[in-house]
DNA sequence: ACTGGCTCCTGAGGGC
DNA sequence: TGCCCTCAGGAGCCAG
């Protein structure tokens, strides 16, 4: 599941492919995700150049100019989502919805069993788009701080884990990295967020940034490969310390670990380290 | 202003 | 081997 790691790993695996390059034809073969495939996405894309490959969040944004204009196409990956070049002959597998297909003879296939992901056009400036607009600092910034999660916790009664996966607090923090970093701070994921002192977000907000960045150095494993196969497999699994493993030790004080939900995510935590 | 619950969808995995 | 059931999950949306 594309998570900010997987969704940074995955604009840098494709931008040498499709950066500058002109859009010589577009098919859409399933236009229905999570919003519908704008119906004229082909007329809107051929003949426009790529410009930048961004990343805001889990969103993918890459900006096309033609003479006239430019916009961006706007590429959420969902849960089951993913980006692959590939070339024009290579076999189409089962739920290759989309494909940009580029002068160099290069293809870009958007790949979504699930559907939970997105492909939009905006022809405006993207910051202004309601996706986009209300959206938290990245967590990798200077912006995303201990003070700053603190600061938003304050008067809040939901989970410090709920909060943490607020994209409108921070974005990119999904249910594998939260439970992670909660562990790795010490904190209890059900601890309501507007009780818990400062010195503890700054150990969170450092511990997120950790996991995060620790998460992208082990996707520059897969973005080697990325253009063969599906890139994808458990990387990141033999690290995880408590993510899926109820009842494992855990690896500081070996108490079992603990499942519980929290806003209907599974969420796993040491009921001796975190509190 | 907050909060919790629902929703989209398919494939994996468990039980029998 | 196969079928059915449950679950997983990002994040917008809505009702209370």
């Amino acid at each position: 599941m594309p998570e900010l790691p997987e969704v940074e790993t995955t604009r840098r695996g494709i931008a040498p492919h499709i950066l500058k390059q002109t859009i010589h034809s577009v098919k859409v073969r399933e236009g229905r995700l999570r919003w519908p495939v704008p119906e004229n996405l082909a007329a809107i894309l051929t003949q426009r150049r790529i410009e930048a490959v961004e990343r805001r969040g889990k969103y993918l944004l890459l900006r096309c100019a033609s003479a006239a204009d430019q916009g961006h196409v706007l590429i959420h990956l969902g849960m089951s989502g993913s980006l692959r070049i590939v070339t024009a002959d290579t076999p189409l597998k089962k739920h290759d919805h989309i494909e940009i297909a580029l002068a160099s003879g290069a293809v870009l296939r958007y790949h979504d069993p699930r559907r939970f992901g997105c492909l939009l056009w905006l022809s405006d400036a993207p910051q202004q788009h309601p996706l986009l607009a209300g959206l938290g600092p990245e967590p990798l910034s200077e912006a995303f701080t201990g003070d700053y999660l603190y600061q938003r916790a304050q008067g809040r009664k939901i989970p410090v884990k709920t909060l943490l996966m607020d994209s409108q607090v921070v974005v990119g923090v999904g249910n594998i990295y939260a439970n992670e970093s909660l562990f790795l701070a010490a904190i209890d994921p059900r601890r309501a967020a507007g009780r818990i002192a400062l010195a503890r977000y700054h150990a969170l907000a450092e511990q997120v940034k950790n996991v995060l960045a620790a998460a992208i150095q082990q996707g520059g494993t897969t973005l080697r490969d990325f253009t063969q196969s599906d890139g994808q497999p458990g990387y990141f699994a033999q690290q995880l310390h408590v993510y899926g493993r109820e009842g494992q030790p855990c690896p500081l004080c070996q108490t079992p670990l603990k499942r519980c939900l929290i806003a209907q995510r599974a969420s796993y935590y040491c009921p001796h380290c975190q509190r």
